[in-house]
RNA sequence: GGGCGCGUAGCUCAGCUGGCUAGAGCGCAUCCCUUACAAGGAUGAGGCCGCAGGUUCGAGCCCUGCCGCGCCCA
């Protein structure tokens, strides 16, 4: 025999070893040999940029448990992990990092060896994260690690790419892009950090064409209100809402733009606001109901400037400097030439001062609004016009029109077969489910209202473009096969694109020799993404790994990605493979602090899991996760400092105690079985209907089986945590294993044989959330009970390998766990009585009960079990009409009254008395009331108006009972 | 502006298609180091279920309005 069990649980000295034995035994392995039905989940690829959070830590947690569920179901089960690239993401920690220690910038290094250093913090994180999974127990498939810039996924963004643009849905195209003027970049829409900043609106009054005549009046000016006054120089238009009255007067006529001298129209856009003084939103506010419309330079102006067809000007150069070289073709001869080559805050100033000479400015008033400023170079980023890739989303594939019909989806502007309806039909078909529900709308108005994608960045970090450009209308050179050609018109003329599909090396060269140029931009990291759920399993390649495992089963995610990444996993697995990616997607909620802020580093409020992990263990982390994982869109998790052994501070939440405790209890409740587990008969040998106590422990052990499949089918984390709570806690530790003990000290061998099958099941129960633990206890109970099945077979050698317990119908006897419950509750009566006595633990009490015919034989037939658990020295049973002696306190269960004798305190036992006696009337008076409703007499169903009426008549005779009781004291 | 979620015990949350006297964990009170576990055991206190209407025999749950908090999109 080996060395006893630890008095308290350590996770530190189990879980390396245990995880360390599944590896090396293959336990996560799965091999795609076509054997039984398959199961998988592909990971949301971790992005490289920082090691996890709880998040990742909860993200990750809930598909373990589905992993380990369906593996121990015997699915061929396939969890994919890999991290992800997160290009933008990645390369601004790097810059970042790079800027701080070296004082370098990006454009400081050639590309090659500027990528080379963020390849080296790839690999760094990548091992981290990887770590950090394993240690939370996660029992993904490691040989399969993939990264989105591996060399496998590189080729099937290669090969997407190619026949996207086969299929001439990618294309070139203008576009308003975040532009930092001051660094010369491109930045994301999280890039961009919102700060409030006072400025000013300016008036400025254009002068009409012609004057208009409105109600009588003269009008030569329309005034429109900007906060920068420099673009007008690119206005192509002045808006006014059409409802307002004087639109009639004014639409279609021109302005003639000052400075400029360009004739504008005035044109007719809902987007205008209503000017209005006195409200209390500002836009009405501040407006003046003219809106100039500068397409280049303003997001808002841009989409009127699409729907209204106005031309494009842009006045700014890369620098952010006024510039005619780049779009503005009626510069030249105007007063507008003395402002070029200035700065823009420069020009801003100029301008306004020369609206105010020439009496054009009618005012100027503070303002306080919103303003993006770059995050790096912390100046006002500027909305600037680029060309960039896109893909045409809502485009109908011809090649696809078979498989997936043609037309629009109905009441959308859909095509089925475009990229979009390819991702929105089968949530329509209800193929595609979403768990909670409602996140569907989400989704399905996304898809409903998306605009094309663009797939261009202009970053060194991410997959190459794999077009190659040249000026002028071409053919590629001879010999070129396979291979996308496209003609378009840029500002700079005709230009060529070719594009090549993967392993196409020597043609790539021969491009390169005749004067052909790569795009310098790589793909959008959400490209590569999209395609995990394949790229991972080898595809384009027909793998056996994709045969077996695609489609998958589920995506479990948060639902802030939904659209950028869920939608396009499925419109380009439906795309490639003909069919969705999975069936099911589970949206977790967002851990928040104890305040309802999201976690940050920045706050200082995020907890990390690996200091949980040690603190606590990674099973309690689990427990604890899982536990909290309801249907809704937040949980929130108080946050509080500890101590660390070594001294340091770190965050933890007193949430994770309540997992560190149930593991503690479990590891107790399975040492001391395991105690008592030397000379256990097999089960086969014993009878457990024999004993109510063994045949209500399985009754309670089957429904919880029962109950914790159909909680992780639907997805109810929090049902199974309380469902294994309860089970483990409350009725196996509590009450089995207390009345186990009296038994066995009492010569009884059954319950042995019982306590191990228990164990054995409630292990297995356990094992998807609580891996590490449940797998070392099994690894001992295997040594001490090797046999303990119904049909005496050896155990499996790992849990995670085991079989998942199936629920018994034939096991589960709502009556006798009834009839159990009776006995609980005179058990627990008896305690009330003791503890409102004072009664000490070390005193027994003699107990008369009081009942008749089938009743008072079960409790006899239970006596022992009343004795050792409520520690009752006599149990006598009496007809009814028995006389109480003055020192016995009465109690009602049911139907039954008892009595403890020798509790000689009067007080406490009227004050006992009285509060129960009030409770009664309460619930007497409410039933009455209602049995006297006539109405609810009639329409309530019999059933419930007899549940009722029985309810009431017990009420009734207790309450009689305690009156009774309470008159014998007085 | 559009969409979504939340408001239940001191705290964090359950509460399914409306039907027992609304539950859990933590915290709190009293007692107990009983040879599995004090990270434990026994017993208990604690709720205008945000507010106001409505539907219904019956509402924490359904409907309408309001108040407060949060998230996403534009």
């Amino acid at each position: 025999m080996t060395t006893e069990l630890a008095k308290t649980y350590d996770p530190k000295s189990v879980e390396e070893t245990i995880y360390l034995m599944w590896t090396e035994r293959g336990a996560f392995g799965a091999e795609p040999d076509g054997r039984g039905s398959s199961y998988c989940i592909v990971i949301p690829p971790p992005n490289v940029t920082d090691v996890l959070h709880l998040g990742h830590a909860l993200n990750n947690t809930l598909q373990d448990v589905l992993i380990r569920w369906k593996r121990m179901e015997g699915f061929n089960t396939l969890w994919m992990p890999g991290t992800d690239h997160a290009g933008i993401a990645t390369q601004t920690v790097v810059e970042k990092r790079i800027l701080a220690e070296e004082g370098k910038r990006r454009t400081d290094f050639p590309r090659d060896e500027f990528v080379r250093r963020v390849q080296a913090w790839k690999d760094e994180y990548e091992e981290r994260i990887l770590g950090q999974l394993k240690q939370i127990g996660c029992s993904c498939d490691w040989r399969r690690t993939r990264f989105t810039m591996d060399e496998v996924c590189a080729r099937a963004v290669r090969e997407m790419f190619f026949r996207l643009f086969a299929d001439g849905l990618i294309y070139r195209g203008k576009r308003l892009v975040n532009w930092d003027p001051a660094t010369q970049t491109v930045l994301a829409d999280d890039e961009v950090e919102h700060e409030q900043v006072h400025g000013h609106f300016y008036y400025m009054r254009y002068p009409l064409a012609e004057p208009v005549e409105i109600v009588g009046e003269t009008v030569e000016h329309v005034t429109v209100a900007t906060t920068r006054p420099e673009t007008m120089l690119g206005d192509t238009a002045v808006a006014m809402n059409p409802a307002d009255p004087r639109a009639a007067g004014l639409l279609g006529k021109m302005v003639r733009l000052p400075l400029v001298g360009r004739e504008i129209p005035i044109i007719a856009d809902e987007h205008v606001v209503l000017p209005n003084p006195d409200s209390d939103d500002e836009q009405a506010k501040f407006s003046t109901g003219f809106l100039k419309v500068t397409p280049a330079h303003d997001p808002n102006d841009w989409e009127i400037g699409r729907r209204h067809e106005l031309p494009v000007v842009n006045v700014l150069a890369p620098d952010g400097t006024i510039s005619d070289r780049h779009g503005w073709p009626d510069a030249a001869g105007t007063e507008a030439e003395q402002f070029l080559g200035m700065d823009r805050f420069e020009a801003r100033e100029a301008i306004v001062e020369w609206f105010r000479t020439e009496n054009l400015l009618a005012d100027v008033r503070e303002y306080v609004h919103q303003v993006g400023h770059s995050y790096r170079s912390h100046v006002p980023i500027e909305p600037y016009l680029s060309d960039q890739w896109y893909i045409a989303i809502k485009e109908p594939i011809d090649r696809l029109a078979e498989a997936f019909g043609t037309g629009n989806i109905e009441g959308t502007d859909v095509p089925v077969n475009s990229l979009a309806g390819l991702a929105l039909k089968p949530l329509l078909d209800k193929r595609l489910r979403f768990t909670p529900d409602r996140y569907a709308k989400t989704y399905q108005t996304w898809l409903e209202n998306l605009r094309d994608w663009p797939i261009s960045r202009q970053l060194w970090w991410g997959h190459r473009i794999p077009v190659w450009r040249k000026e002028g209308k071409h053919e590629p050179p001879a010999g070129i096969e396979a291979v996308g050609v496209r003609h378009a018109e840029t500002d700079t003329g005709k230009v060529t694109f070719v594009c090549l599909g993967p392993d196409n090396e020597e043609l790539e060269q021969q491009l390169a020799d005749s004067g052909w140029q790569q795009d310098e931009d790589v793909l959008d990291t959400w490209f590569s993404s999209a395609l995990w759920p394949f790229s991972t399993l080898g595809w384009p390649e027909e793998t056996p790994e994709l045969e077996t495992f695609y489609p998958g089963d589920v995506l479990v995610t948060a639902r802030e990605i939904i659209t950028l990444w869920v939608s396009r996993m499925v419109m380009m697995g439906q795309y490639a493979l003909g069919d969705i990616p999975f069936r099911d997607v589970f949206i977790h909620a967002m851990i928040q602090d104890g305040q309802g802020r999201k976690m940050s580093k920045s706050l200082g409020n995020g907890i990390d899991p690996l200091t949980i992990s040690d603190s606590h263990g990674a099973d309690a982390m689990r427990f604890t996760l899982v536990s909290m994982t309801t249907q809704t869109q937040d949980v929130r998790m108080p946050v509080e400092e500890m101590t660390l052994p070594d001294g340091r501070k770190a965050n933890t939440s007193p949430k994770f105690d309540q997992g560190r405790n149930f593991c503690n209890k479990l590891w107790n409740a399975a040492r001391f079985t395991m105690m008592n587990l030397s000379g256990a008969p097999p089960l086969s040998d014993i009878e457990p209907h024999a004993n109510i106590s063994d045949a209500w422990i399985l009754s309670r052990f089957h429904s919880a089986a029962r109950d914790a499949t159909r909680a992780l089918t639907g997805y109810r984390y929090n049902e199974l945590g309380e469902t294994l709570y309860h089970f483990m806690w409350d009725d196996f530790c509590d009450w089995y294993l207390e009345i186990a003990k009296a038994r066995i000290n009492s010569g009884e061998n059954a319950p042995r044989a019982v306590l191990a099958y228990v164990l054995d099941g409630l292990l297995r129960l356990l094992h998807p959330v609580v891996p590490f633990i449940t797998e070392a206890v099994w690894q001992r109970l295997n040594e001490v009970a090797p046999r303990r099945g119904p049909d005496n077979a050896t155990a499996e050698p790992m849990l995670v390998r085991a079989q998942w317990p199936r629920a018994d119908a034939a096991c589960i006897d709502p009556a006798l766990e009834q009839r159990f419950e009776t006995l609980r509750d005179l058990i627990r009566e008896v305690r009330n009585v003791r503890t409102q006595h004072n009664i000490p633990r070390s005193q027994s009490t003699d107990v008369v009960v009081e009942a008749q015919g089938r009743e008072a034989e079960f409790i006899a037939d239970n006596g022992a079990l009343i004795r050792s658990q409520a520690s009752v020295g006599e149990l006598s049973i009496q007809k009814p009409g028995y006389r109480p002696p003055a020192d016995a306190a009465a109690a009602t269960v049911g139907t039954v009254k008892l009595y403890v004798l020798g509790a000689v305190d009067r007080e406490a036992e009227l004050s006992r008395l009285s509060k129960e006696a009030d409770k009664l009337r309460k619930a007497i008076e409410s039933a009455e009331k209602k049995l006297s409703n006539e109405n609810f007499v009639q329409k309530a169903p019999a059933e419930v108006v007899r549940q009722q009426r029985d309810r009431l008549a017990e009420q009734k005779a207790q309450l009689a009972a305690v009156e009774d009781a309470m008159e014998k004291l007085r």
